[in-house]
DNA sequence: GGCCAGGTGATGG
DNA sequence: CCATCACATGGC
């Protein structure tokens, strides 16, 4: 058992985090305990839960950080996941004096935070593709619960190995489409096979990764933006086909329709480098 | 019941 | 290269 203490730049919003994770049900979030317990795997891929609560406040913040085994591994892969090494000032102070400075007065202080697995985040993508939100976690859960583990409450996603063996079949049951269970069978089977080395992938820019991950049948334009975004934490994504992101500012900016593909990178030059964090904080206003 | 959903590949010009 | 369409199924 070990446990560490942790302090981060303000400002950094961790309800905030947790009100998101809660969104998908297969995230163990406490509200009360102001925690949540992670599915991780070490280096032997052994699945090792990791408990991140709050201790202090956005303008202070500071985490207790606790598990049953190896720490420093497991310790850097928090890191990573909640982006503990960056400094959202910097981004606040950009925002204030853009058309999204009211949005980023309301979310000031939420980071992003990443899937706890590049596969997972890969996969999750594919499911999501032209999907109601609410369908796509019960699809995501499907999946999860039928070929993934529980241990002590925790849900860890299926490795890619699992999945490479199964039939397309095994995922039509739970009501996948004939090409979403192609996509996501393989894909994994690229991973396994070595034809895809996810590893490798956060050495690339996000043009060479782009280029890379589209030629794959299933992996479009809009599941690598959110697989840059959300699996690699990149901080100038602008998922422009994204029709949650189109209704968002559709709404933010009382449009009477949704916004063209030219206005979106017209409005949205001012946002760079920064670009991510406003995709965040405009999904944010509309869940 | 009809339209849309945090898209993508196949097809046809 | 660009426009259009099928895809499966749930949610509203």
């Amino acid at each position: 058992m070990w446990k560490e203490t942790v302090s981060v730049s303000p400002p950094y919003h961790f309800d905030r985090v947790l009100e998101r994770l809660s969104l998908d049900p297969l995230n163990a979030v406490s509200l009360e305990k102001r925690e949540v317990r992670l599915p991780l795997r070490n280096k032997e891929k052994k699945p090792c839960i990791v408990t991140v609560q709050a201790a202090g406040t956005a303008d202070a913040p500071e985490f207790i950080v606790s598990g049953t085994e190896d720490r420093d591994g497991l310790m850097e892969e928090v890191k990573r996941i909640f982006r503990w090494k960056e400094n959202l000032q910097p981004v606040l102070d950009h925002f204030s004096a853009t058309s999204l400075s009211k949005l980023f007065e309301e979310h000031a202080g939420t980071p992003l935070v990443l899937d706890f697995h590049l596969y997972h985040c890969m996969m999750k993508c594919i499911i999501h593709q032209q999907l109601n939100l609410s369908f796509a976690y019960t699809l995501t859960e499907r999946f999860v619960h039928t070929f993934g583990e529980q241990k002590d409450g925790v849900w860890f996603y299926p490795l890619p190995e699992t999945i490479a063996k199964l039939d397309y079949g095994d995922l039509r049951e739970l009501q996948f489409s004939m090409r979403k269970s192609e996509y996501v069978i393989d894909t994994s089977r690229m991973i396994t096979g070595g034809s895809l080395n996810l590893d490798e992938l956060d050495l690339l820019s996000d043009e060479d990764i782009m280029d890379k991950l589209v030629k794959i049948r299933g992996i479009g334009p809009w599941t690598v933006q959110n697989v840059l975004l959300f699996g690699l934490g990149r901080p100038n994504l602008f998922p422009i086909a994204d029709i949650g992101i189109q209704n968002a500012i559709k709404r933010h900016f009382g449009l009477k329709d949704k916004p063209t593909k030219e206005e979106m990178l017209e409005m949205s030059k001012e946002w760079h480098p920064y670009l991510s964090y406003a995709s965040l904080y405009l999904w944010r206003s509309i869940e």
